[in-house]
RNA sequence: GAGAGUGUAGCUCAGUCGGUAGAGCAUUCGACUUUUAAUCGAAUGGUCCUGGGUUCGAGUCCCAGCACUCUCACCA
């Protein structure tokens, strides 16, 4: 029998033959791999005289079992620990098996003799295979190599592995198995799992920045009747009890602002939006999004938050405000650059934003498409297409044209710029904030007027009459943000793809 | 949606000019009480993505389809 899934259950059945539970039980006192690593330092050597002796140092060169020799004779004592986890490697030598066991918190061997656990344990281990969880208790300590090892005197069967391990080596690497199986992806690849649980600290510190500031999160619905707040193709979905259409929102913004009329003056919202657009290693159907609002703020508070907020991001999952990502270096060292939109789009193209003719002209020598265009949607092609990719920032491109951005505040005493910002990091957009738009008319005004060369679904300007009336409720002067989680999370933890910094992106059915 | 690439054993991958399907790991058996990608000896394991076509003969060439990856487009 070599079919790996049949010798498994074979296995599985004499560890049951052997009165033992195949999927184990609570496990309590348990001691986690990273303490027993803590713990290292606790190992001594006893002489026989009783004196205790420090350990050598296992970086440098050194033969432990001569060292041995040279301060014996005597013996090593350590800790008790009970440590248990899901086996990566074995290596059985007749009568003796090391075992590497993982959990969530690191790795570490484990000596199995069989003189040592006895001859009911020992036959116990020979049913083990890699992948499956078991538990082991004895002493701490150092084997001839020096390598930290639970010298095992009782071991625990706690969950039979019923498939085939990737290979114990490269691990798997097929794009598709890793995120159709990301629990085998978790469970066997290095790096994953630490990838994920740093998602989780950088959420909880950007939690805890907003929740310290005096901010409060909500949640909004997700179910909208009018998707609003963003320019993208909403999912369409039917509630049957009402038999009416909804939609799955594409943004916070609508529900937090009617929030901050009600009185919430520091209101935020951490959530999953839904956008019905194609993939890329770049972009995921349903992406976290967070959206935070400041009444008696402006666009200057939001530059401040989004500072505090990634920086207490990255020393929460440590490493320092130099960072790598795709090549480049990126310190993140605040405060963060700030540059005019103007002044980015002035040096790319050597011409002036404001001087139409010269806009019009070079955009004709891109290539792009200008025919019943506005002159704010041409300036914004150019400046995507020039300027974006060459922002590593991190960089706050601040100042934009006013009519692109129909949400947002108008500078004072200059109606054509909008008071807003974007933060670039490596050409990713991963901040986008404003003042916001407070004046209910001025905002119909806007929704009313599609811009030049938008149809419908491009627009950000969908009215939406029950956001104008809150309006006219009276919102505060206030800023606000916008940070895409993914894509921050890409950046802090060095992952190219966001599907490599989501559990579950969307695939297709498996065939 | 467009273009390019990939698809072979449970996993990671070779496969030449079209001529009997290969390796490593895993699995099974044997040896081994300080190994660490343990080692050594032996064995087992295939819908070569699917369906057509060309050919005496197709993993290999052609056509269509499916899936994934990358680039572009939409978008954040």
């Amino acid at each position: 029998m070599t079919d790996p899934r049949a010798a498994r259950r074979e296995k599985l059945r004499q560890i049951e033959a052997m009165g033992i539970d195949p999927f184990g039980s609570r496990f309590d006192d348990r001691t986690l791999i990273a303490d027993c690593r803590r713990q290292a330092s606790e190992i001594k050597f006893k002489t026989n005289d009783g004196e205790l002796l420090a350990l050598p140092d296992f970086d440098a060169e050194v033969d432990y079992r001569q060292w041995k020799a040279d301060h014996g004779p005597g013996e090593e004592i350590g800790p008790t620990v009970r440590v248990a986890g899901r086996i990566m490697l074995s290596r059985p030598t007749g009568k003796l098996i090391f075992l590497n066991i993982k959990d969530w918190t690191g790795s570490i061997q484990i000596f199995v003799g069989k003189k040592q656990v006895g001859d009911d344990d020992f036959s116990l281990a020979k049913l083990f295979d890699l992948g499956d969880l078991v538990g082991a208790e004895g002493r701490l300590g150092r084997t001839n190599t020096g390598e930290l090892t639970v010298f095992a005197e009782k071991l625990f069967f706690h969950t039979k592995m019923l498939e085939p391990p990737p290979e114990k080596h490269a691990g798997l690497t097929n794009a598709d198995l890793r995120q159709r199986m990301r629990y085998a992806d978790l469970a066997f690849n290095d790096g994953p799992l630490e990838t994920f649980l740093n998602r989780t600290r950088i959420i909880k510190s950007i939690r805890e920045t907003l929740d310290s500031d005096g901010f409060c999160e909500v949640e909004g619905p997700t179910l909208h009747t009018v998707a609003g707040g963003a320019a993208a193709r909403p999912f369409e979905t039917h509630h049957n009890a009402l038999d009416m259409p909804l939609t799955m929102r594409i943004a916070l913004e609508l529900h937090l602002k009617r929030l901050m009329v009600g009185g919430m003056e520091r209101v935020y919202e951490l959530g999953r939006v839904y956008r019905n657009e194609g993939l890329s290693p770049r972009h995921n159907p349903e992406f976290t999004m967070l959206e935070a609002y400041q009444a008696y703020g402006d666009y200057g508070s939001m530059m401040d938050l989004t500072e505090r907020i990634i920086c207490n991001a990255i020393e929460s999952i440590g490493g320092g405000y130099e960072r790598e990502y795709g090549g480049q270096t990126i310190d993140f060292t605040p405060p963060f650059k700030r540059a005019t939109y103007a002044e980015l789009f002035q040096q790319a193209t050597g011409i002036d934003s404001g001087d139409e003719a010269s806009v019009k002209a070079y955009a004709l020598k891109l290539g792009l498409e200008i025919e019943g265009k506005h002159p704010d949607v041409i300036r914004n092609e150019i400046f995507e297409e020039k300027v974006e990719d060459t922002l590593t920032g991190p960089i706050f491109v601040i100042d934009y044209p006013a009519s692109i951005c129909p949400l947002t505040k108008r500078k004072q005493g200059n109606p054509d710029i909008a008071e807003r910002f974007e933060l670039f990091i490596c050409g990713m957009e991963l901040a986008n904030a404003y003042t916001e738009l407070n004046d209910p008319d001025l905002q119909q005004k806007l929704f009313e007027t599609q811009l030049e060369g938008l149809d419908d679904e491009e627009s950000m300007a969908k009215m939406d009459h029950d956001f104008i009336r809150a309006l006219r409720h009276a919102m505060p002067p206030a800023g606000g943000l916008g940070v895409g989680i993914d894509r921050l999370v890409m950046i802090l933890t060095g992952q190219k793809s966001i599907r490599d910094v989501i559990l579950f992106p969307v695939l297709r059915p498996e065939s």
